[in-house]
DNA sequence: ATGTTC
């Protein structure tokens, strides 16, 4: 593979094979040498039908099912683009929001191992069932996926405004219950409301650091100031979605005239039943991980004002993990394009006619979790911003997960929480070395690289007081 | 990520 260094953030991958783009990587030398295996992936979605301008990554790419994570793919619908699950990845629409509390960390911290106890007993999370909500049968479910975090809004858990703070409003539109099979119902039936496991966390957290004040005011945020931030996807309705809509495609492949070059990769034109169908489930599994989060912040919003009395206002509700419909100019003229997001996160520029009015003159929010004892970021989208308006969207693995468990002893991580302040509230000690700081690449380098590369701009910096995990 | 290997 020939790998040329554009500039000093900007890499790319020159076309060989059956390679239709370039493929474009945003990284440092550092951080591209972590990830050199991954390349493979990104030279391989360059050649999906339809794909337009380049396959890009992300600075804090790393190995996944089939596409790599942090991975953008456009395809153009009308000239026979595709759609693919695994561009989507497992977790469909798994993402992050942003509360901002209305104090700073002083009025909050001799309270704050008490507001983690409420947390720690009213957060459902790990693996398997549990949620705030156990649904009375298939059609609350159908209206929760056809609604996100509208339907929980409507049903008393949370406020109007907040919608205003969600991506699309809080809803995708074009959810088809009807493409989300009877398993992947099962398995959503029991969750609804529920943070999950591995890097998933619900986080109090403090600004430690504002880069932009005028941006910051305008997203509601401040030095000093108290935040939860909550990380979380669509639990096993949408890994089953994504299952079944990848099997159902590796079927019908061949008959649609099109060989990729990993079946992992599993794709049909946008334009075809089974497109339609997978694009559907993907919806309604993208509404199900909003109203997840809609939920999760109702039950912050409670602990906050029965221990403190404080309130909670939304900053940002964003996906990382997703295939949108946008149309973007290419070549010189808009093109309507499938743009896969996996492990990346929309980053729209200041303008653009999708923000709400009041961060229009900002730029989107973009929400960054780190890890439990660094940090997390706050960004905002850029004019120019290079992959059709998309950035980093984690710190990514270092580890594996049983390195980490092998290498990190759970008492040593338990006194360097302890030590650093951070009141945690994991399901289990053992199970928490896996997600230690050092598991994971460095947070500060992904956003450096990601500014450095034209896709955002760094707000600011935030930093754990407690966190729930599973 | 995931009833963590149908």
């Amino acid at each position: 593979m020939e790998l040329v260094q554009e500039d000093r953030y900007r890499f790319r991958i020159v076309p060989e094979g059956d390679m239709r783009v370039p493929g474009v990587v945003f990284a440092t030398r550092d951080l591209l040498a972590d990830a050199e295996k991954s390349l493979t992936q990104v030279a391989d979605v360059a050649t999906l039908p339809g794909i337009v301008t380049a396959s890009y990554a992300m600075p804090d790419i790393h190995w996944g099912y089939g596409f790599p994570i942090g991975g953008v793919a456009a395809t153009a619908i009308d000239e026979g683009g595709v759609v693919s699950p695994g561009g989507v990845g497992f977790d469909i629409s798994c993402g992050v929001r942003l509360l901002a509390a209305d104090c700073a960390r002083a009025e909050v911290a001799p309270m704050l191992e008490k507001i983690m106890d409420v947390l720690d007993r009213s957060v459902p999370r790990g693996a398997g069932p549990g949620g705030v909500w156990r649904l009375t049968g298939p059609r609350q479910l159908e209206r929760l996926l056809r609604g996100g975090s509208r339907h929980a809004v409507e049903e008393g858990h949370g406020e109007e405004r907040d919608l205003a703070r969600c991506e699309d409003g809080g809803a995708v539109p074009d959810a088809d219950a009807d493409q989300v099979g009877p398993r992947a119902r099962e398995r959503g039936l029991g969750q609804v409301g529920s943070l999950g496991s591995a890097n998933h966390f619900m986080e109090v957290q403090r600004v430690a650091e504002v880069y932009d004040r005028h941006t910051a005011e305008v997203f509601g945020i401040a030095e000093d100031q108290v935040c939860v931030m909550i990380h979380c996807g669509s639990r096993g309705l949408g890994h089953q979605i994504c299952t079944d809509h990848v099997r159902a495609m590796d079927k019908v492949m061949a008959r649609h005239g099109i060989r990729v070059p990993d079946r992992q990769l599993a794709c049909t034109p946008v334009d075809s039943p089974e497109g339609r169908a997978y694009l559907g489930a993907m919806a309604a599994a993208a509404n199900y991980a909003r109203a997840n989060r809609q939920l999760l912040s109702d039950v912050a919003r409670r602990a906050f004002a029965r221990v403190a009395g404080r309130r909670l206002s939304l900053v940002y509700d964003v996906s990382h993990n997703l295939a949108k419909i946008e149309t973007h100019q290419v070549d010189g003229r808009p093109r309507r394009l499938c743009v896969h997001r996996k492990g990346a996160t929309r980053a729209f520029p200041p303008g653009h006619p999708d923000l709400p009015e009041d961060l229009r003159e900002v730029g989107q929010p973009v929400l960054i979790p780190g890890t439990m004892g660094t940090a997390s970021y706050v960004l905002a989208g850029v004019a120019g911003g290079g992959a059709f308006f998309s950035t980093c969207h984690g710190a990514g693995r270092r580890m594996s997960r049983h390195e980490a468990a092998r290498k990190i002893s759970s008492r040593e991580l338990r006194n360097r929480l302890e030590r650093d302040g951070i009141a945690a509230r994991p399901l289990s000690w053992r199970g928490l070395t896996e997600e230690a700081p050092e598991a994971y690449k460095d947070v500060g380098e992904v956003v450096a690289a990601s500014e450095g590369a034209g896709l955002c701009r760094i707000v600011a910096r935030l930093v754990p007081l407690g966190v729930v995990k599973g």
